[in-house]
DNA sequence: GTCATGTTGATACCCTGTATCAATTTTGTC
DNA sequence: GACAAAATTGATACAGGGTATCAACATGAC
């Protein structure tokens, strides 16, 4: 049961959502539950040469809307996509090889919760990402060719309250 | 002092950094100050046409390496810069008007640093976006025309914690 | 002044993604 | 199965945001 459940999950809340099980998006969907790490649009485009780009980036908008996949941003700014596995989560990144992982923290949403009787206005969203170094990359910082997918977008890298962390 | 300070502050910080504080520089970094809420590239572009697209872009990224200025996305993963203020802070941006907020919550960050026992890797940065819905706007709910700045790229918008404000 | 170096601006280009629109699939119905 | 209506696809062109290139120019050190 759980094989069969992930396989089709993506396709299951597609058509409970009324959208159509066509043979390009089952083929996508098949890509994308297959990957465990983090991914770009243009990695599925070329895994996929028989598909239509527009047709691609559709789909993902589609499984994005839908909450099957998520669409995060590196500290570069470089978009990268990730398939959902549990309901409300947050995100890891590895700055190096582009890993994402999901990590859920109840006490962040509690803690967002009191945090919006301060804010002025009403919050709409949140995103949260931590950008890490994943204990594969740690290993062998120097064997394996890192990916460029760090750069100096610096969301609050060197910051106080992780320089101990990072420092070390 | 406060005046003076913050009217030369990015200057300060450039060449503190190194980097000469020529004219175009200068004027960009004068339209960067007087703003108060977000903006983006072309925003200022078009504020400053004797200078050139490529100088403008080389400059912004320039203040973002050296702490100046934070480029963040929106929902729909537009990109936005704002001017920061205080020294380490996170943003909430108005999802109708685009004006950023910066907000500190030492709670927040110690509680990061408790979460990175739990988390595998080493952390290295992190983004905490909130995306709200400013007073002005609550109040000119129809008045005003809204921003296309939301977009569906739902960065946990109608999550579990916040359903209860977002419902009301 | 002169020289090495840092900056600029025009241009062309890249990446990510979307609008358009005719051609094709899919679905529901007979 | 055939058919019409509606959804979807794919080719293409385009938009937005940003960077590489490179000759011309400004700057600072000597």
């Amino acid at each position: 049961m759980t094989e069969q459940a992930v396989r089709s999950n993506f396709m299951a809340i597609l058509e409970d959502n009324g959208y159509r099980l066509t043979l390009p998006r089952r083929e996508i969907i098949g890509v994308l539950e297959a990957k465990q790490e983090g991914f770009t649009a243009e990695e599925i485009v070329s895994e996929l040469p028989g598909i239509g780009r527009a047709t691609i980036y559709r789909t993902l908008k589609l499984l994005q809307e839908v909450g099957a996949i998520c669409r995060l941003n590196m500290l570069n700014g470089a978009p990268r996509y990730s398939p959902s596995r549990v309901e409300h989560h947050h995100h890891t990144v590895c700055v190096r090889c582009g890993l994402v992982s999901e990590f859920r923290a109840a006490t962040l949403e509690r803690f967002l919760r009191a945090l919006s009787g301060e804010i002025p206005g009403v919050i709409v969203g949140h995103r949260i990402d931590l950008y890490v170094t994943c204990p594969t990359c740690l290993q062998d910082e120097q064997s394996r060719p890192a990916l460029h997918l760090h750069g100096h977008g610096h969301a609050h890298a060197h910051d106080d309250s992780l320089a101990e962390l990072v420092g070390s």
